[in-house]
DNA sequence: CGCTGTCTTGATGTGAGTCAAATCTCGTGG
DNA sequence: CCACGAGATTTGACTCACATCAAGACAGCG
């Protein structure tokens, strides 16, 4: 079950600098006196669905979330990943209806706040309407990437090159998490499961690729043969 | 060649209430004193180059304007089609460089903004800024339906589904202007010229389509057959 | 009237989907 | 601690949708 954790605490917060509030100062936290509330979510648990009147927006404090749209005939489309500092539930502030359904992929901790006062917050905050302008662009920028990657490119460059910039963020010496299940990187690249997992054993046969528990390592030199 | 053809006319402009200055009133209108130009494009022409720094905004008066991204391959993508009251070359206000190489697919009149005024305009009147708000929204979504019909769909669900919304906001009895070659098509919807051609040559063979100079009209009981 | 570019059509190849089954993994309860 | 079962992953055999390659047919325009 989705757990409230705790009013949230902004001024301190770790990834304020990530978040829409970067560009307020501590006053302007202070004065704000934020509705904010961290919330706990497991792995598999739904935020809200497609279609559902919007409440709330989050920001990701820790974990990955997956906005999925979802077709009459069963297929999925993941439409979006998210991770720290990423926000998702904005297109409340405009419509009537949440597109997507977002789930969690990992256990998550994320910051809830009411679509209600963040409306009244970005019209008193410049600073805010602006972040979230920025958000908005580069939302779309990366919508636009995935068109076109979708659009141009066969089956082994979208999982190549989604792999190499999931893991160019990547933490310690190459390993990298990656919550996702084959299916589900599938339902992302526009693929069936088999044809990713043929892909990724092959790519990992060949010693270009290595996973344990959860974790991927891009190995061996770049770039990935992007022919089978 | 482009060519400036007035200073725009916007409080009469037959297009305001599409706009972006929908929310203002007349009083509002003359206050600003806009610097907005009608510009004339012919079929063919460049508005401007992805990469390139990005100095206006347009509005589609009258016309079919291209978004498209080139790969180093030299495959290209279409990511979106405008038409009239569509706002373009708005990625300026937030990024450094346009996303896009705007081309004019028909003859095309269009409003043109400096970006800078643009900016210190939605600054001033919030209707403009929510105005755009509202834009980037549903270009998000409409960006978003582009991924989900590429990740999941068929070429001729594709190209069917695709018509019939360009259809949809036709003129006349039946008869919409299409003015994208096969070619183009394929660019927007991921396939090759000739698959493209084959369908719709079929469509037409079967009586399900009509074409007539640069028309376009589907007839008998829709929706097109999406097999074969 | 011939040239250039778009459209159509055919023949062929192949990338990736489909169907099916074997293995692997991991959480649960005995 | 082990056995079991549900789901995830892998693998193989086969099919088919679409790309590719190659010509012709058909404009539109100088």
């Amino acid at each position: 079950m989705a757990t409230k954790i705790a009013i949230s605490d902004c001024i301190n917060c770790r990834i304020r600098p990530l978040s829409i509030f970067a560009g307020l100062s501590v006053d302007d936290l202070r004065e704000l006196d934020m509705p904010v509330i961290t919330m706990g979510y497991e792995a598999g648990e739904t935020f809200y669905m497609e279609g559902s009147k919007p409440i709330a927006a989050f920001t990701v404090n820790t974990g990955v979330v997956k906005l999925v749209i979802s077709l009459p005939n069963g297929r999925n489309q993941i439409v979006r990943l998210l991770t720290t500092g990423d926000i998702f539930g904005f297109e409340g502030l405009v419509d009537s209806e949440y597109h997507h359904t977002a789930v969690a992929l990992t256990e998550a901790r994320v910051c809830r706040l009411s679509l209600a006062e963040l409306n009244t917050l970005s019209r008193r905050k410049p600073a805010i309407r602006e972040a979230l302008i920025q958000r908005w662009a580069s939302t779309l920028r990366q919508a636009e990437r995935m068109i076109v990657e979708l659009g141009t490119m066969k089956a082994s460059e979208r999982l190549a090159t989604f792999l190499e910039r999931w893991c160019a963020h990547g933490d310690m010496e190459g390993w990298t998490p990656l919550p996702l299940t084959r299916q589900e990187l599938g339902e992302l690249l526009g693929l069936t499961v088999e044809t990713v997992s043929r892909f990724l054993a092959d790519w990992k046969r060949h010693g270009l690729i290595q996973e344990k528990d959860g974790k991927i390592r891009l190995t061996g030199r770049r770039p990935l043969p992007l022919g089978r």
